[in-house]
DNA sequence: AACTTGACAAAAA
DNA sequence: GTTTTTGCCAAGT
């Protein structure tokens, strides 16, 4: 069901530049409790024309663990690594700290985002 | 309808 | 810290 794919996709575009959510943090926002699965999923098929013309910044989810999910060397790997350094994301191997970068929403945002 | 597949996650070891 | 085991559930065959 694409329905599900645009909620995933426009949640994903609410965390800001310099920060990173898990894919469970993802389906909870977008209603979709414990499907963080699904949301792996469906990033592998963000039309790269983006969604309601913005771009879908897939880079920005990681695992519950703090790592990228893809495989260490990978194109896909480097590539989100990439990504995320450019906006002052520090990526340590795989791994980013949470503590430090991890998308906490305000109640503002999550306001903003009560339409289903 | 039955079975497989994930860019996952939490708990256990 | 790590790896393994179990549970998860929509989507695609």
């Amino acid at each position: 069901m694409k329905e599900n794919y645009l909620k995933i996709w426009r949640t994903v575009q609410l965390i800001p530049a310099g920060k990173v959510a898990s894919y469970g943090q993802i389906a909870d926002l977008a209603g979709l409790p414990g499907r963080a699965r699904l949301v792996g999923k469906c990033l592998g098929y963000v039309p790269d024309s983006g969604v309601d013309g913005k771009l879908v910044p897939w880079f920005r989810v990681i695992n519950s663990a703090g790592k990228i999910s893809f495989p260490i060397g990978t194109e896909h790997f480097e590539k989100q690594k990439h990504h995320l350094q450019e906006e002052q994301v520090v990526v340590i191997g795989a791994r980013i700290k949470l503590k430090e970068f991890q998308w906490q929403p305000d109640l503002g945002e999550l306001l903003f985002k009560l339409e289903y």
